[in-house]
DNA sequence: AAAATGCCGTACCGTACGTTACGGTTCGGC
DNA sequence: GCCGAACCGTAACGTACGGTACGGCATTTT
């Protein structure tokens, strides 16, 4: 109900197009703000005539690239959720890891902080898009992870939707907002893994069938 | 080290201009993004030569108003962290309580919102204000009542800013992210108590120093 | 070869908004 | 009753930017 647009009712842009599309993505990151019109054409080497015939205006022009990103984001894949403990607990770190990676990339920021400057105007829900490819999306790829878990006598729970809104709070924790704000905080890929492998650990903890108290330890500390 | 300045260098407003921050704030939640120097004079009934005056410019005025609303929501005190685990559950059902009312009401989204479009640009940080005064202060108000836990036994943790992170993660979960991106999430009260009581007993399930078993599996329903 | 198409670069228009300036009004002090 | 300060309402200015128009060049089509 969030979004009214779907992902797939804009064919694939041209090579040309997604040039564009990269230019006002680097711009975004580097400019934040100050993304205008004449900046992108300027950046792409192209008229602005032809920006406002290939994509209509400039909020058909940010959808794009909101579309543009999703379509490259959604690369991951997360099939072969196989039954044993340690296969799960890997497929749930790499879930983790990912969905930090992608939250605290430059890109991703620029994104939101976007979607969410224009979800405070009415027109042209960017938010929704960029709700309907990021959390929504990553939350549908985790639904069968998460139930194959409790077949597989892993897991319980009753609602998995309630489950993996856990699991996104004991992953993301305070960095999405943190970083939208400016923070300057930064996540090597190191800290990554350690986060990512924390988090998991706790959700086992609190949703694991098996044995937990080992768990509850681990997931104690940083 | 993400605010540059603190919240007390500027004298308290006088009742004057807390009714044209007043005013900022309800043309915020209603207007969004049409914020104005003409609407908020209108809205206050003062000229904008008064506005630039007392403000200096937009900036000065919309930094004066995210400290205006942050001194209103400091309101809340948690003191008397005694020694029992009711109490301590007490204390922290009220914090993941509060912080879910304060984040999902609308001032604070609109506010949040305003700052993270701002801290897209570079100047006058109001994403560091904002952060400071929201997701650092209620930090440092928390930290006593989780050291008391560990002094008297019903909690285990080696840094509790690590603690807090996973406290703040499991309370808000995604409700932030998609409140500021536009998502028709809404909140009863009787949805943040449930939430609030769910993200306490999970957080004790992981740092409680007591039998866990129980409350394992009393957290893993909704 | 000529016409047409697609696109780049740029100049231009209209508007919204931050900021400033100014005339008129209220009010406390003498 | 008068003065000055503070403030309201509004008009005016400058700029930034979304959107449009047009001339020129290259490639394709007939």
């Amino acid at each position: 109900m969030a979004a009214t647009r779907n992902t797939t009712d804009a064919e694939e842009p041209t090579a040309r197009q997604q040039a564009v599309l990269d230019a006002v993505l680097s711009l975004m990151v580097e400019e934040g703000d100050r993304l205008t019109m004449t900046a992108v054409a300027r950046r792409a080497s192209c008229s602005k005539e032809t920006l406002y015939k290939w994509f209509g205006d400039r909020d058909g022009l940010l959808a794009a690239t909101v579309r543009w990103q999703a379509a490259r984001v959604r690369a991951g894949r997360y099939d072969s959720p196989t039954l044993d403990i340690a296969t799960l607990r890997d497929s749930l770190k790499g879930f983790a890891a990912t969905w930090l990676a992608v939250i605290s990339s430059p890109t991703s920021i620029a994104l939101n902080r976007l979607a969410i400057g224009h979800a405070a105007s009415r027109k042209s829900n960017l938010g929704g898009i960029v709700l309907e490819n990021g959390r929504f999306a990553i939350g549908e790829r985790f639904r069968p992870v998460l139930e194959a878990g409790r077949d597989a006598g892993l897991l319980a729970f009753e609602d998995s939707e309630t489950a993996f809104r856990t699991f996104f709070g004991l992953v993301g924790r305070d960095v999405q907002i943190r970083l939208l704000l400016g923070d300057a905080l930064t996540l090597a890929p190191d800290e990554i893994e350690r986060d990512a492998a924390q988090a998991t650990d706790q959700f086992l903890a609190l949703y694991g069938q098996a044995e937990p108290s080992t768990k509850v330890l681990s997931a104690r500390q940083a």
